[in-house]
Parts: C-alpha cells; structure tokens; sequence
DNA sequence: ATATCCAGGATAGAGAATATCCACGATAGG
DNA sequence: CCTATCGTGGATATTCTCTATCCTGGATAT
C-alpha cells in the first residue's frame, strides 16, 4: 500500500498558497521551482486540486492560482482525495462468491464482514485527515520550522505572488 | 491508494483456517480451491504470513497450514502488515529541503508537520486494525453469513483437513 | 522409494504512477 | 489588435509495483 507521491506536493503547495496576501495568486511554476519540482507533473496535481474546488486558478499573464476557500476550511482529506481518486484502499473483490460452492448473487445481500471492517478503519483513518485542517498544518510550520527556511518562504512568495487587484499596480523594481 | 489485493484473499484464508479442529491442517490447494484463486499466487501470501508467525505450516504428505495461535491473539492489522509490508502508506520525501532556499540537513531535526499529521491518520486506521481480532470476524461470519454459505465451508474443511494426530488415521470410505 | 506438500528464487505480463510535451483557450498589457 | 504569459487537457513515453506462474529443493508420511 503505498499513497501517490503527489500527495506530499499537493500538501505542501497548499500550505504556501495559504500564506498569501488576499486575492494574490501565484504561478504554478513558482509553486515547482519552490520545491524543486518539475513544473509539468506539478501541475496535474495542481490541476486536479482545482477540479475539487479547493483551488482557484486565473488565467492569462498576471494569473497563478490560490485557494478557493479559507485555510480553516480546507482538510487534509479534501486534498488527498483530490490526488488520490475517491475510492477505498481496501477493495472487496467479493472473493466470498467465488469457486464451488458459490449461491446466487441474492444470497450475498449482506456486505461481507472483512470488507465492514476493512472499511470501518479506513473510516477512521479518513476522519483523522478530515479534523486536520490546512490552517492548523501552517499554523504549526511557521511555530516548529527553522525561522530561515520560514523567512526564505516569505521572501519568494512576496517575490513571486501576483496582487490580482482588478486592474495594474506598478511592479517595484 | 490501493492496498494489494492479496489482503482479502489472506484475510479470508486466515478466517477459514481459524474454523479447523484442534492441530489440524488444510493444505494451501484446498485454500485456493475454495476460494476460487491459483494456487500458485496464493502460497505467496501464505507464505508471508507464515513468515510472520501467524500462520503454522508442517511439511509433506497429510500437511498444511494452520493457524500458529488463537483467533484472538491474532488481529487484521497483524495479516495486513504481514502481506503488505510495514512501511507507513504516508512516505515523505522531504520535499521541504529540496529547491532553492534549502538548509543544511542539521536545520531539519523536527519532523514536518504535514508528515506528522499523515502518521498521526495512519496510526488511527492501525489502531482500528489491532482492536479487530479473526475470532470476531470468524463468529460475524458465522451469524450473518448465508446458512447454505455457511454448511458448505463447513462441509469442504471438513472434507480436506488432515487431523494431524501424530500418525495415521485411517481415512473412511 | 515415492508421493505429497511447503519454501523460495527466477521470471514474465499487466497495470498504475511518474514525468514530459504540445496544441489550445483565456487574458493583461502595449 | 498583437503578443507574451499562464492554465487546461490530451497524448505519450518511462518506470515500478503488483500479479501470476514455474521450477528446484527440502521435509515427511506411507
Ligand atoms: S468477499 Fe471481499 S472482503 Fe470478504
Ligand atoms: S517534507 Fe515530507 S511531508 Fe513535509
């Protein structure tokens, strides 16, 4: 068993996005050069996040992405999901119903208790990741994180977010 | 996320095993058989969970497996984590300490928050795991299972398990 | 001695995850 | 309008893991 790899970036992506300026927006490929990501694969998981909704993304010069919603409002679950695809890790094969002895599909009404208690941990699991929200996971980064990597982080975002306030604002030297 | 999916197939071999008399054994063919499944893939993970001490196997004619303790001692997350591994779904790859603006190792003795908080959902998906023992699935089983579904796994364990009683027994018929 | 069974390594094949690339539509700025 | 920047989404190559099978060797009851 094993999550996807995206996982860990799409996280952490978010996490920088929570730490910007209202409206701003910032490009994805600031997102990949931060992480030292290839900007291509970044941006699948990028995109997929704004499918569900917990990005925003503007297009055009100027454009970028940020959250849709408050950091409050966005879990850890909501993000995994959206990297991972919404199905179960345990998948029932109904192996139950196989070889001699087999009944008709009828006679298996009642879920198989292997997979209620398969799917009852995951639940358990999911519940965990849906409690955590992205507000507490900056929260905790700017606490616990070295106060460079922190001021580093700061720095290249205001360097690279896009202030997305209707129209122009000179750009400082 | 997937886990593999010799998981279920463990899992129902582990519960069938744990319906045998005393000593006795059933040999991996007639697991297989029951099940439905080549016998060639399924000794695989029989194998891995003989490895972890969950299951007992004796050698040549009239052997087999059985369980190597009781039902009770022996809990979903023991057979999941013998068939799949121990390592956590969750694998950080450090992804903070990459890119530009990175320290030296020395500056990342605290674990990431978002490593921890992915943990912290695993060790709850675990811990439901550990809490749910094979007796309970074996008596579930028993209750809400399909009678006919019932007397046939009877039936078929009755037919193919080898008592094991340390020397012969003659078979009748 | 022989037949049956498990142990474990070697090895294909299938499918998913990883990683790139490119053509397209949207948009801000000149 | 024209152009540069940026996200979208499809197509594609590559790499890995999981799945599945086979075969040699060791143990043991008859
Ligand atoms: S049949 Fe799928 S878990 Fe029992
Ligand atoms: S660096 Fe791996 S989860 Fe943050």
């Amino acid at each position: 068993m094993k999550l996807s790899d995206g996982v860990e970036a799409a996280i952490h992506c978010a996490a920088v996005l929570a730490q910007l300026n209202g409206e701003a927006t910032l490009p994805g490929s600031a997102l990949a050069e931060l992480h030292g990501l290839s900007p291509s694969y970044l941006l699948k998981h990028l995109q997929a996040l704004t499918a569900a909704k917990i990005l925003e993304s503007i297009p055009g010069p100027n454009g970028g992405y940020r959250l849709a919603k408050a950091p409050e409002r966005i879990s850890l679950l909501d993000i995994v999901l959206a990297v991972e695809g919404h199905q179960p890790a345990f998948r029932c094969g109904e192996i139950r119903q196989r070889g001699p002895g087999a009944l008709e599909a009828e006679a298996y009404v009642k879920p198989c208790g292997i997979k209620v208690a398969m799917l009852k941990a995951e639940r358990a699991w999911r519940a965990v990741l849906a409690e955590t929200k992205l507000s507490q996971i900056v929260s905790g980064y700017e606490a616990d994180a070295d106060p460079r990597a922190v001021a580093f982080n700061c720095a290249f975002i205001a360097r690279h977010q896009r202030p997305q306030g209707e129209t122009s604002l000179k750009k400082s030297k």
